[in-house]
DNA sequence: CGGGGTGATGTGACGTTGTTATGTAACACC
DNA sequence: GGTGTTACATAACAACGTCACATCACCCCG
């Protein structure tokens, strides 16, 4: 019947808005455009205008993020694990502060919503790994638990690419709001600040800026 | 000398900059001349520009802020001062969301500085006075303590403004990040919960919605 | 008390943004 | 191989922030 769209014209509009927002440059229909060396049309054949594009590269970047912390290893202390992906998460915001600021403008409007619930998963999972294995309180909820851990998380990592407070607050306060999330949930604080400290140390900072495959 | 600039003309500018980000309608220069009763020229006087004219707004939403918690009244039980200031905090970021995000979409570049460091110290005045009681560690840095404590409830605060969390998510997680802030700072977590939980039901969830004086 | 100069303000225009109407060309199906 | 449907390029449109220019109000000084 038609004629069909060309999904590679797709990925390379998605991926140029990522790698100009990384660049700090401008994402426009037309700097867009020129750069995939389409025209602004094609913007709106894939995405149905720019509020659509913006759309999907807050899906692409939370897909981005989900593969990072879906690498992060699971060890026998889940603690360590929780510790671990907070680096992770921390650490993908400054490695790519714009691309973060992007994907939280609007998290709730992606795509696919699953990719955001994907990545929050792993948060859950592990924060229910660590009550079943008896480091937190019984009676803990794990999404609770998690959404509090990520809400500490967020606004840790919103504070910094914002500018309002230094680079350094993310190796700073990371630790100590990760302890303090999972102390109130029930876990012993001596060893749990071992356990974040080895698993923020063993993880995190790793990424030396942000990346764009090709 | 030369003819004076209105001062009423700039802070109608300001404040229907708020009314309109309340209301949730665009804020465009053309917007703001309109229902203020002058040209666009007017903008560039005051502010220089639109940019300018964010950071006023920014600095107004700051001073509304600052005045709504130094109007949280002291009590002699400091954790639930902390508790109080923290409900109130996000009281004011769910009565007026628009001007919040507003406000942390660069909130380090303010007209005055001082209105969000005058804002962040009543936190940490009131962290180091339950230190001071007694209730945190003797070694606790009220400064540290207060920016974990604000990095949770601006995370939280985000992640209800974005439509990430449903506004339930306030008085659910609220209280929750509130006490493993400051238990994780050396509070006692019985009496630690209690005092959040008193502070919180005391002072939080008062304002029906955004008000523009006037 | 009246000119002169300084600066705020209104008018209109410019470049850029997102968006869309129109024409064209390429693909899939009969 | 013809036909219809759809993606894409071109070009125009409305709205945005911004700025050059002209105008006017005000304050100091003679």
């Amino acid at each position: 019947m038609p004629r069909a769209a060309d999904p590679a014209v797709r990925l390379a509009l998605v991926e140029t808005a990522a790698e100009l927002l990384a660049r700090r440059e401008p994402v426009t229909a037309r700097s867009l455009a020129d750069r995939v060396g389409t025209s602004t049309t094609a913007l709106y054949t894939h995405f149905g205008g720019m509020p659509g594009l913006w759309r999907a590269v807050r899906n692409e970047g939370f897909v981005r993020l989900g593969r990072r912390l879906a690498a992060v290893p699971r060890t026998d202390d889940p603690v360590r694990d929780l510790a671990a992906l907070g680096a992770a998460y921390l650490d993908s915001a400054r490695a790519d502060p714009f691309l973060y600021r992007a994907m939280f403008d609007a998290a709730a409007d992606l795509e696919e919503p699953a990719v955001a619930d994907d990545a929050f998963a792993l948060l859950v999972e592990a924060a229910d790994r660590a009550r079943r294995a008896g480091r937190l309180a019984e009676a803990s909820d794990p999404l609770a638990v998690a959404t509090c851990y990520w809400a500490g998380g967020h606004g840790l990592a919103m504070l910094v690419v914002t500018g309002v407070l230094p680079a350094e607050a993310l190796a700073l306060h990371g630790p100590e709001l990760a302890v303090a999330a999972l102390v109130a949930a029930g876990d012993e604080p001596g060893r749990c600040r071992a356990s974040v400290l080895a698993g923020w140390s063993g993880a995190g900072a790793r990424d030396p800026g942000p990346t764009t495959p090709g």
